[in-house]
RNA sequence: CGAGGUGUGGCGCAGUCCGGUUAGCGCACCUGCUUUGGGAGCAGGGGGCCGCAGGUUCGAAUCCUGCCACCUCGACCA
């Protein structure tokens, strides 16, 4: 495994380091494939520690998965005339079935007489494939709600990729509900992100703002888009996860009706949402540092990893023993325990190399500590080691210290967040605020006009990232029409 | 899609301007010995059609033409 030492500072180039980071901790890498990565063991162990989660916590208010197909016939995606428009630009597309040897005696090429009646789109998203479904399974008010999760993989055709953040494949997991009532239909939608920021808040430990979507940033199909939105450590948002109240759009687009009680024929309210592998990206660019990964503990593949240390044989044996036995207790009161017993790294190594991964909590074990009771226990968010006893206490207290790093991490991120949340009331002010190094999320009026949000980003590359959920209403004027306006909304640049 | 840049053992690079024995360095890898509490040391060793295709030349990593790929930054987007 390539190794550089030391990762390129954040100061020094954030992107790079983020770079630098994804690859040196093992978690993705570029593939052969253009815009495509591939997910390392240890990025898809905090990947699958991500699903475990979300999905209970899906069928805990109530949906079941399911899996619908990775093509979609392109006429289904044109049926919702905002909804094509918003992705048409991105699609991948499937033409022909076949392969022949090429005339020239050099490879394959397509066969030209395989070219399909009607072409197939790779899934960019599956309200279109879903809905059609749908039509057949809903025909009454005792069909609804339907609940529904999958599990899948998309393709949107981006002309710029970022690992994580945005590939041209990605993983996601994307809800479609369908309702008998608007009211029931947005209910859901706010229910769902709730979950999604109570996931991002207690599992990610990544201080979320919730919130509505300006009109130009709603989602191709939706009449309101919900979302949540954290502050990374650069000073830019990311958007972490959507939900969209699609109304009736997506039942008239498919002809999807059901009988109400009354026996009197109403189209379907629906509902999307989803979050990505992209939360990957906003996991390390929330909580790592100038040595690698800082993870949360709840969501840790390893919570706790032990560094045995010895001399010569005699002192391996009984070392060995007493951290495997200290592996099994812990192990045993939950916690999820790496013993790295390899014989050909130095402890110096793996203490660099553990850090890089962010394992919460680090044990080091020699001699010395055995002949004492002692241990060396040393945590990743706040790089600081003691000694500790090595008493019938320990176990409890390892158990104890994890919640305190989760505790502190999201603390730690919500303090950032908020000493770079600002208040401005002046177009100079907003500006001299984007040109700080981190700009931060920004609190300004503005006139509700779309043509006044583009102008904006245009001048400034800031955009309106929501309309936080619950906002004060509050009487001022735009900064930059001057109009009046009746409540603040949250600016900044985003991922 | 615009602007820059880069393609040389697994990774990171030098060499290219000014063509000339066997293409070099660091890391990684293999063997052995010594080491092991913050990315070990010494010794030995293996691995390259220098992005691809043409061309110029006695001779090309180096010069010329064309192509391809990737990266960074912008515009567009989860």
């Amino acid at each position: 495994m390539a190794k550089g030492k030391k990762l390129t500072t954040r100061a020094e180039n954030y992107p790079e380091w983020y770079n630098e980071l994804v690859k040196k901790a093992d978690l993705a890498e570029n593939s052969e494939v253009r815009g495509c990565m591939v997910i390392k063991p240890y990025g898809y162990a905090i990947w699958e520690r991500m699903q475990a989660i979300l999905d209970q916590m899906f069928k805990d208010t109530g949906h079941v998965n399911a899996y619908f197909p990775l093509f979609i016939p392109k006429s289904f995606l044109s049926r919702e005339a905002d909804h094509v428009e918003g992705f048409a630009k991105e699609c991948a597309v499937v033409t022909h079935h076949r392969l022949m040897a090429s005339p020239d005696g050099k490879g394959v090429v397509v066969d030209p007489s395989a070219k399909l009646e009607e072409e197939l789109i790779v899934r960019p998203t599956s309200e279109t494939i879903i809905w059609s479904t749908y039509r057949n399974w809903i025909q009454s008010y005792r069909d609804l709600p339907l609940l529904i999760n999958q599990w899948a993989n998309v393709v949107r055709w981006e002309l710029r990729t970022r690992m994580f953040l945005r590939t041209t494949e990605f993983l996601w997991q994307e809800g479609h509900t369908a309702h008998a009532t608007s009211e029931e239909a947005i209910e859901e939608a706010e229910r769902m992100l709730g979950v999604y920021a109570e996931f991002a808040e207690n599992t990610l430990a990544i201080p979320v703002i919730q919130g509505l979507k300006t009109e130009r940033e709603r989602f191709a199909g939706a009449l309101e888009t919900y979302c949540i939105e954290g502050l990374m450590q650069d000073g830019k948002a990311l958007q972490a996860g959507t939900s969209h109240y699609l109304g009736q759009n997506f039942a008239k687009a498919f002809d999807v009706r059901f009988a109400n009680k009354d026996n009197k024929e109403e189209f379907v309210w629906a509902t999307s949402w989803g979050v990505s592998t992209r939360l990957m990206g906003a996991l390390i660019m929330t909580h790592s540092d100038d040595e690698g990964l800082v993870l949360p503990p709840v969501l840790a593949p390893f919570q706790l990893v032990i560094v045995p240390i010895y001399r010569q044989d005699d002192e391996k044996e009984l070392v060995l023993n007493k951290v495997a036995e200290l592996a099994a207790e812990l192990k045993a009161a939950g916690i999820r325990v790496k013993l790295d017993d390899d014989d050909t790294k130095k402890p110096g190594w793996k203490f660099a190399e553990w850090e890089l991964k962010g394992v919460p909590i680090r044990l080091a074990v020699g001699p010395r500590d055995l002949a004492n009771g002692k241990i060396e226990v040393a945590r990743r968010d706040t790089k600081t080691k003691e000694v500790q006893d090595l008493d019938d206490t320990f176990i409890e207290r390892m158990k104890k210290l994890l919640d305190e790093i989760q505790f502190s991490i999201y603390e730690r991120a919500k303090n950032f967040r908020e000493e770079n949340t600002t208040q401005v009331d002046s177009w100079e002010e907003f500006k001299a605020q984007l040109d700080k190094p981190v700009p931060g999320f920004i609190f300004a009026h503005w006139d509700g006009t779309t043509e006044t949000e583009e102008k904006i980003q245009a001048e400034t590359k800031a955009t309106i990232r929501c309309i936080p959920i619950g906002n004060p209403a509050e009487e001022g004027v735009c900064i930059y029409s001057g109009k009046p306006s009746r409540q603040r909304v949250m600016f900044a640049k985003a991922y």
